[in-house]
DNA sequence: ATAGGCGCCTGCTGGC
DNA sequence: TGCCAGCAGGCGCCTA
């Protein structure tokens, strides 16, 4: 989404923001809209799952996406969709930046200064982004807490910008099943689950996103990763690595999809067991 | 510390 | 055809 929204409203200014009456999970204030008024957008950026837009003057606009959330650069004269909750104005190029969320489990906020936005993510205590953890930091955090692999997957502390889909995914590239606890796994284990967690989010930026229902990208285009899932929504159909049913199951409040065989609960022993030893 | 449940919202699907 | 339950890319709050 940042991606394809950069080219259309980097270096561009603000010359108006309009917001729908209905409320957001954490509600836009009207004086964010005049105080945006006049600014450039030196840049737009990912941090998680929060996209960051870097204003002048020291000011940050955060967006959040929630579960519908989209945020696209159109043509100022294109029909506006239902559930649009904010509007920007750019300078030149005639183009609109909208926000729209149906669900409105969204956040678009406004912070000010030079490290507001640093400041937020320190005291939310956003993880860092998973592309950058090393191995020691992440066999730290799965030692250090009986959780299953699921919940720890999805704490945006542990690591910023994961959720179900790519949980499960990688989960099942890293043959390991949902439910293990932090500390049961080895330490190949826990290498294996950082570099499937690295490959599966690479290529699925690589495909422009998941869309299951409603996600577009940027531009308004869906994305493609859908049609590489491997276990994410497919209960009950044979699985592509072994051909066993891939099972569903509730973890950390989250439907979690898995297939038994390639993910067994219990480790996997990594060397024959010898006559003497047991 | 952790799991589980609920609430926040709208929209879609499947079963009856 | 219509109604209703259940479900969904997230997350914060509460209780046990």
């Amino acid at each position: 989404m940042v991606r394809e929204i950069r080219p259309f409203v980097v270096g561009r200014r603000l010359t108006g923001v309009r917001a729908s009456r209905r409320r957001l999970r954490r509600p836009w204030s009207p004086a964010w809209g005049r105080r945006l008024r006049g600014r450039e957008i030196l840049d737009v950026r990912r941090r998680g799952k929060w996209i960051v837009v870097d204003l002048s003057d020291d000011l940050g606009l955060l967006v959040h996406l929630g579960m519908t959330g989209r945020l696209v650069a159109v043509p100022a004269g294109a029909p506006v969709a239902s559930h649009t909750h904010l509007v920007f104005d750019l300078a030149s190029g005639g183009m609109q930046l909208r926000f729209r969320d149906p669900r409105r489990f969204g956040a678009v906020c406004l912070l000010r200064g030079p490290q507001g936005v640093d400041r937020f993510f320190l005291e939310s205590g956003l993880g860092p982004e998973p592309f950058g953890v090393d191995r020691g930091y992440w066999r730290c955090r799965l030692a250090g807490s009986r959780r299953c692999l699921k919940a720890i997957l999805l704490d945006q502390r542990v690591v910023a910008g994961v959720g179900n889909i790519y949980a499960d995914e990688a989960l099942f590239a890293a043959g390991l099943h949902p439910a293990r606890p932090g500390p049961s796994l080895a330490v190949d284990e826990a290498d294996r689950l950082r570099r499937a967690l690295v490959a599966v989010l690479r290529r699925a930026i690589r495909g422009r996103g998941s869309t299951i229902r409603d996600y577009v990208g940027g531009s308004g285009r869906p994305g493609g990763f859908q049609r590489r899932f491997r276990v994410y929504g497919r209960t009950g159909e044979a699985c592509f690595r072994c051909g066993g049913q891939v099972c569903c199951l509730r973890l950390a409040g989250r439907s979690s999809h898995f297939c038994p065989r390639c993910q067994p609960l219990a480790p996997s022993p990594a060397v024959p067991e010898g006559p003497g030893r047991g």
